[in-house]
DNA sequence: GATCTCCTTGTACCTGAGGACAATAGGCAA
DNA sequence: TTGCCTATTGTCCTCAGGTACAAGGAGATC
């Protein structure tokens, strides 16, 4: 059978405050108007609180007070934000909240929250979830480069002028650098992008530096 | 008014399309035994494709077939596994998928699954979530400080428009890709790079990259 | 309601980049 | 000597990228 966990609301905008009720309903929850109420909660039965992120009192996460109500089994937190940010949503979900989103998220959204963590889930925003992943991944592929022998097919004359293209210098540029025609230039580089397999000087940028 | 998207399952397992079948319910939805059908569905209707990871002829997320599935505004792809792990899983989200769950998750889970999905969200295990977030954290804290963050003056869209574009993609692959016109690729560029103070899209490359 | 930011799209125009096609010349090895 | 490689330069042409100028709609803010 589902069970759904007593709700506990923090926040002391009256706005939100209704914003949340239609849209969870009124029944078996309570109402706090500042977080220290939330620290001093009996833990009797098991409850899921609703965190106004914008609150003033409330203290930020690296204290013993949220990290005993985040490690407790009977509370879980769903942390909201009326102007989400990454960096904000990161270190709740971090320090060990259930889930992050917008405060004024539709009724629809909220409810889908709840449900979730309910269920024991993580709930988190797909914008979030991407920069998440991006920063994972921008990791990953840093380390297995850099092995990468651009170069080996390359004449000296073409890495020269390769390694200026990929640091961003235009054709006019390097002709200039290097006292040559700015003709020449491009031949140069046209043969390096048929020898590394690329179109055009990002994508040998991209290679040269080790990126993808 | 909700509206949920069509159903594909796709799996060779018997005893798994019925748990499916039992927990999603049999209505408006398709089941392809091999990976190979559903890169050749037609996207004249949007759906959501349940994959069942232990297929053998599944592709890797790698490969073109993936890559154009996933970055289909008509698809997403909810990524199951038999016995799921954080690797498979991280794999998984970074490549697009829009869910990573277990593929025997009780029939409650599923439909949570679904309804999160169909919402354009992402629904993702509370274990693989923590795992994320202290990969982030792990590597945030030693490289963002000399990193210059070039994100800071950039609005989400123009963030993820920057990165596209610093790794090597056309306006037009840009534009298929968040769904939008050539122009708005280019708006969003012209704006990045006053406020990035760069020239054009190698400079932005070497800049998200941080080289120099 | 007025204002602001952000996202979106349009037309028109200019330019750097890169490909196609072609040529001259020096160094070096079979 | 005859190729092969490398470096050099030329013209013509096409096109993606970027800028200038303009503007409508959505949502938040005051």
């Amino acid at each position: 059978m589902k069970q759904t966990w007593k709700t506990v609301l923090v926040t002391r905008d009256e706005g939100l405050l209704a914003h949340w009720q239609r849209a969870l309903g009124k029944g078996n929850q309570a109402v706090l108007e500042q977080a220290a109420e939330l620290f001093r909660m009996t833990t009797d039965k098991p409850f899921v609180a609703w965190v106004d992120l914008s609150l003033a009192d409330l203290p930020v996460w690296n204290t013993t007070e949220w990290r005993t109500v985040l490690s407790s089994a009977q509370v879980r937190i769903v942390a909201t934000s009326s102007n989400p940010n990454d960096t904000e949503g990161m270190a709740a979900l971090d320090a060990g909240c259930a889930a992050y989103c917008h405060a004024f998220s539709d009724a629809a959204t909220l409810r889908q929250v709840r449900e979730v963590v309910d269920a024991g889930h993580v709930w988190i925003g797909r914008d979030l979830m991407q920069r998440l992943l991006r920063n994972v991944n921008r990791v990953a592929t840093q380390r297995q480069s850099k092995d990468d022998d651009w170069e080996a097919s390359l004449t000296q004359r073409e890495i020269e002028i390769a390694t200026l293209a990929a640091n961003g210098a235009s054709n006019a540029a390097i002709s200039s650098q290097c006292q040559i025609s700015e003709r020449t230039v491009k031949a140069h580089l046209s043969a390096v992008f048929l020898k590394l397999n690329v179109t055009d000087r990002l994508q040998l940028a991209l290679r040269v530096h080790g990126i993808h």
